[in-house]
DNA sequence: CTTGTTTTTGACCGATCGGTAATAAATGGT
DNA sequence: ACCATTTATTACCGATCGGTCAAAAACAAG
């Protein structure tokens, strides 16, 4: 017996969320947000995720897949370690300030600052996160280091720990005043001071 | 004419309710938790101080304005420029994660990333308040620069915005697994790369 | 065509949201 | 003592919140 088939796509409406919790966070978004944004009606949402919560973890969870999906590819595809960093790091800025009207930043270091401290699902979920990529980046800056791109003076993985805090940094500036130009000029700032 | 007097101190009941905007964010904090937080009536804080988002502004408000006046304080202080900026951004971070059982991280930098796109008065405040904080420390560091403290090799405006980024980054990793020695640590590490 | 199963749809729920208004209480001035 | 004015207190408001439920609809299997 298989029952009415489903009239929409699941990662489709997960994408959709995640674009309005990328875009408001998680309290301003409310599920009459998500019933207007992802097109189908507020039971069918319950059915298929369960919860605003549980929906918004699959959303974040989904995010984070895609980052590190993200990250994998450009790392392959660089000429050498210290380039793939520069890769990864610029185009996370790009994804971080796509929309020119409205400067939705990282989702990741959105959920970090409003919800992880009250949330220990969002707090399990971003700390393997961030273990995952921090151990993948200093092992990419320990061949950087190999390959003498990198200066050997200070620890892989300190120079890994600054990387990502100037990161998160130039994530939260994106949603004041600071200039997607400026961020990657002073990227490219920090990435030569590190190295 | 005076009427009946007051029964509480108003710059008193601003600091009760900013320390609940700090700690849980605007939207997570109801006007029934600021009534507990305050000891007030909830007919009170609006005759007094007008509704929730006013309330909001003008803790923050507060909060920006005890920022300046810790800086200034720290920069006079100092024995030399570099040692300034040592001990104002130090003493941020003391700021940032004073209390060891919630991270409530910079009061500025939440309201940033919560609120920065979508709320025109926080957008003023905030973009007032960093460009006279940088205004300052790009003061600061020239001195530095004049006393040999400090590289010419950069400008002192790059400079400024790759300390104040990486100070966000600091203020955002707080609310996660990042521990204040560590924080610690790595900005030294960051002075030290910049300097 | 009927039956079993799943999804769709829209009406509905209690709780909480931010905010208001009316009354009581407390003061200084006349 | 009385009045004008301000604050304190509480009951109350409509709107919105997240969430539920039952009936209708759409399929596959028998």
């Amino acid at each position: 017996m298989v029952g009415r088939p489903r009239q929409f796509d699941e990662s489709d409406v997960l994408d959709r969320a995640m674009q309005s919790f990328w875009a408001h966070g998680y309290e301003s978004t409310s599920m009459a947000d998500l019933v207007e944004a992802t097109g189908l009606h507020k039971g069918s949402i319950y059915q298929a995720f369960g919860n605003k919560h549980q929906l918004f973890i699959a959303a974040l969870k989904a995010y984070l897949d895609g980052m590190l999906a993200q990250k994998n590819e450009a790392l392959k595809a660089a000429d050498s370690p210290l380039d793939g960093i520069r890769s990864v790091l610029h185009t996370m800025l790009e994804i971080a300030d796509d929309d020119a009207a409205c400067p939705r930043g990282c989702m990741a270091l959105n959920a970090l600052v409003e919800l992880n401290p009250h949330d220990p699902e969002v707090r399990q979920l971003l700390e393997s996160f961030m273990t995952r990529t921090r151990e993948s980046m200093v092992e990419v800056v320990r061949q950087a280091q190999d390959a003498g791109q990198v200066s050997r003076s200070r620890p892989a993985e300190l120079i890994t720990m600054m990387m990502m805090t100037f990161m998160s940094g130039l994530a939260a500036q994106l949603k004041g005043p600071l200039t997607k130009p400026e961020a990657h000029q002073l990227l490219d700032a920090q990435l030569e001071m590190v190295t």
